[in-house]
RNA sequence: GUGGGUGUAGCUCAGUCGGUUAGAGCACCAGGUUGUGGCCCUGGUGGCCGGGGGUUCGAAUCCCCUCACUCACCCCA
């Protein structure tokens, strides 16, 4: 093997390898049990979509649509494209399956891979991995709080610590367009001691001046109104309900007037929760809700909101407190020679119908190199087996970590085995 | 798309004022006498020193180009 192998994966994509995986599962699994218990029900929609379900719903001049997506024209000549978000597909599937007639409030979760061409870094990969929820038709802020409160949950149950959530509120198309011309009136006059990015951002998205990292935009923007205090009468009782909510479930969060989310279709709540350690690619999960967009998929006028959680950074964060365990088997059948070879491999299958891993040498190669095997297996149990057990119809077991050994009798390794 | 950093064995890295067959540790495989692992000892597998071009008697080492990885910007999970 010689040092560049001939194929490897694109830039941006990676495969994800065992002992890895086994934090992928457990992950995945606390998910499933705490988003269950939230009543949450999996939802499966396909990677790929017209590409106008997601230019639509997450904007047509977002970065994401306009130049990150993987898009391609099918055979049929259609525009198709790789999901680049979560969020879009669920919508299009509630419709496209009149999911509201389903009761309500409807909630589902999904998972999988998403597709976005940017340059990776730490933490940002072109394909990548959402756990997201959306839970559909509850306008109230008690859903907000719910879905946030899950979102801590799952977050503390998986062990995560050192997280902190930050919550705001952008408002609506009612309170939003004064807000967003208070902001380009107050940056108006001060062009010039914003950093290129922000002139860029003045004219396509003003909103994103308030999230800048340059800091003479950050002292520019020190007495820039805030959103929070041009919400309309509704928005404002929506959020000062959501926050009395989430006191009261004890979730710890900053208001944060000047987080802004990246996608059009949110409305009113926008959360996220960062994490130090993740470098510069910080947000650990993020979310939101989206009022209008149910409806500008061309169905009923449905309010929603949901998040999503980068599985990446999550594990990512995981591993920098646990370290990874391989698991064991739980025996490894040393055997010397044909006979007691094909022995060996006749126990095995009766351990494993028991749902025990086990594991057989190699009957033909010597007990030492078997057992440094097993050894390097961390087999929890050896069982060894020559012609002498074959005639006495009995097994040597070892005990690798303590070194213990003694002798049980073929007929009863069930018992042997479930008394330790 | 823009900028910085780095490319030597599977992994972590030495080796760079250019000088013979490129090294270590770990990992892997096999031995250290008959059927007992870990520790130790011995041996082995494994590198066209990311790729291409140039300078030179001679390049892992100097120059140019290129590719890859990586971090940051942008953007975002």
């Amino acid at each position: 093997m010689s040092g560049t192998p001939q194929y490897k994966t694109l830039k941006g994509m990676q495969d994800i390898l065992p002992p890895d995986t086994f934090l992928w599962q457990s992950v995945e699994q606390t998910a499933r049990r705490i988003f269950s218990a939230f009543g949450f029900q999996e939802i499966r929609v396909p990677v790929l979509e017209a590409t106008s379900v997601f230019s639509r719903s997450i904007g047509e001049q977002t970065d994401i649509v306009e130049k990150e997506m993987y898009t391609f024209t099918d055979k049929g000549g259609r525009s198709v494209s790789l999901r680049p978000e979560g969020t879009a597909a669920v919508v299009r599937s509630y419709v496209e399956h009149n999911l509201h007639s389903l009761p309500s409030p409807q909630k589902f979760y999904y998972s999988g891979p998403m597709f976005r061409y940017e340059r990776p870094q730490s933490g940002r990969f072109r394909q990548f991995y959402q756990i997201g929820v959306e839970a559909f038709a509850d306008p109230h802020p008690r859903m907000d709080a719910e879905v946030i409160s899950m979102l801590g949950r799952f977050l503390t149950s998986i062990g995560l610590e050192g997280v902190s959530f930050q919550i705001n509120s952008i408002g609506c198309e009612q309170c939003r367009p004064a807000y967003k011309d208070a902001l380009l009136g107050f940056f108006s006059d001060k062009k010039e001691n914003l950093c290129p990015d922000c002139v860029r951002r003045f004219d396509q998205n003003p909103l994103r001046i308030l999230d800048c990292k340059v800091s003479r935009c950050i002292e520019a923007r020190s007495d820039a109104p805030r959103i929070t205090d041009h919400l309309c009468q509704d928005c404002r009782t929506h959020f000062e309900k959501l926050q009395n909510l989430l006191t009261l479930l004890e979730v710890s969060f900053a208001v944060n007037p000047e987080m802004v989310r990246g996608l059009d279709y949110y409305t009113r709540t926008t959360f996220e929760v960062t994490s130090q350690g993740l470098g510069s690619q910080n947000a650990v999960a993020a979310g939101g809700r989206y009022n209008r967009l149910v409806k500008e998929f061309g169905g009923p006028d449905t309010p929603a909101i949901g998040f999503a959680v980068g599985m990446e950074r999550m594990v990512g964060l995981l591993k920098q407190s646990a370290s990874l365990t391989w698991p064991a088997p739980a025996v490894f059948i040393a055997a010397l020679g044909e006979a007691a070879g094909n022995a060996a491999l006749r126990i095995a299958g009766k351990l494993r119908d028991q749902d025990l891993w086990a594991e057989v040498g190699d009957a033909e190669s010597s007990l030492k190199s078997q057992l440094r095997r097993a050894d390097r297996l961390a087999a929890r149990f050896v069982f060894i087996l020559g012609d002498e057990e074959l005639r006495s119809g009995t097994l040597k077991w070892k005990n690798l970590a303590d070194a213990s050994h003694g002798e049980v009798k073929m007929t009863e390794i069930k018992e042997f085995l479930a008394a330790i």
